[in-house]
DNA sequence: AAGGCGGGGTG
DNA sequence: CACCCAGCCTT
């Protein structure tokens, strides 16, 4: 028993027919009680509103889109008005939801499809994947609910739920069990209601079949769940290996001319690509804030005031990076006002302006501690 | 094959 | 803290 014995098992990829109508049947039941009435759901034969919908949720919780994309899909309804729309103002939309390039790659997709779709979301899995941002995920997800396309899916909740249906306690990152997770999904899915059953599939994912403790007696599918069956449900899937939080610390300039402050666009590329912040320089290894302080300083406007000394710290932690920020606070005079700063883009902003810019959570943490908001 | 990319929820 | 989340792209 145990942990040697999961390894003798040969990995099954298909279950028989019978078994196979039954998971469906099931499932399918299951959803038809228990779907969640999300908003995207209420277009669901909308793909644009799938599209935007798929994008904000990669590694992102439900919970948390939701209002983001009743905003956005309000202000930008179809791939038209998207594809037409400046990236700024997406971004400003976009703000506090993290992993920024999907905007980006989100506003590509809708001028893909407005140049080599005639301005209609593909309906084919091979098409979908040549939008920029368009995995095979996405593809599959966006295929099967809103054209009720015959694909599969697996995402994390979808691979959780397949490892345990088959008890396969091989790491879910390597290609080998990638493989047999997409087999198994590719040989599930029906061909009537395929959207329904897919999304079943992740629901359950959210809920009973949770990555630690689940609720086996309340999933549709325990009679035909083999790691249910061995009691190894606390052990399949294996957790995965977290890349290590490295540190960093920059200085910040908090600029004031009157009630306005100093923003500066950051470059489109890394992190927070595009967005707007005060003006940032990194604190080097084995160097201290007030040696990057002087760097920033040489950067900034000629007339610029900018204090030598700060007690303020903010601290981020990030998923791969845990950020300190030292904030120097400073004035600027009526004869430097830049419009750029090593030639990114730079401005002054008012309270009452700042929803137009796209700013991280890290940055309205600053601004919310020096008192501006 | 591995790392970068945000931010929030949960125990 | 640790671990997770409706992934994808780059190197």
């Amino acid at each position: 028993m145990g942990v040697s014995k999961i390894h003798t098992h040969a990995q099954r990829v298909t279950v028989d027919a019978a078994t196979a109508r039954a998971i469906r049947r099931r499932l399918l039941a299951w959803f038809d009680r228990h779907a969640r009435d999300l908003p995207w759901r209420r277009r669901g034969s909308d793909p644009y509103a799938q599209l935007l919908a798929e994008l904000m949720l990669h590694q992102t919780q439900v919970a948390t889109v939701i209002p983001y994309y009743e905003r956005f899909i309000v202000r930008f309804p179809t791939v038209a008005a998207l594809a037409s729309a400046d990236i700024d103002e997406i971004l400003a939309l976009w703000s506090g939801l993290g992993y920024y390039r999907r905007a980006r790659l989100l506003h590509a997709a809708a001028r893909k499809i407005v140049a080599d779709f005639q301005g209609q979301v593909p309906r084919s899995v091979d098409a979908l994947m040549t939008l920029p941002g368009v995995g095979r995920y996405t593809a599959g997800a966006v295929a099967s609910i809103a054209f009720d396309v015959r694909a599969p899916i697996v995402d994390g909740n979808v691979m959780r739920v397949l490892a345990r249906l088959f008890a396969d306690a091989g790491d879910p990152s390597t290609p080998e069990v990638q493989r047999r997770l997409w087999a198994r999904a590719e040989a599930l899915v029906p061909r009537r209601r395929c959207g329904a059953f897919n999304q079943a599939l992740m629901d359950l994912g959210g809920s009973p079949c949770v990555p630690v403790a689940p609720d086996c007696p309340a999933c549709p599918l325990m009679p035909y769940c083999a790691a249910w069956a061995e009691g190894l449900t606390d052990r399949i899937p294996p957790a995965r290996r977290r890349a290590k939080v490295r540190t960093a610390a920059v200085t910040v300039a908090a600029l004031r001319r009157g009630e306005r402050l100093l923003f500066v666009r950051r470059a489109d590329d890394g992190l927070w690509g595009g967005l707007w912040e005060l003006p940032t320089e990194p604190v080097g290894e084995s160097e201290s804030p007030t040696d990057a302080r002087a760097r920033l300083r040489k950067r900034l406007p000629v007339g610029a005031r900018l204090a030598t000394a700060t007690d303020l710290r903010v601290k981020r932690l990030l998923s791969h990076r845990r950020v300190t920020f030292h904030v120097y606070e400073g004035r600027l005079n009526s004869h430097s006002i830049p419009s750029a700063l090593d030639g990114q883009p730079a401005r002054l902003a008012a309270r009452e302006k700042l929803a137009e810019l796209g700013i991280s959570r890290a940055c309205k943490a600053i601004l919310t501690r020096i008192g501006w908001l």
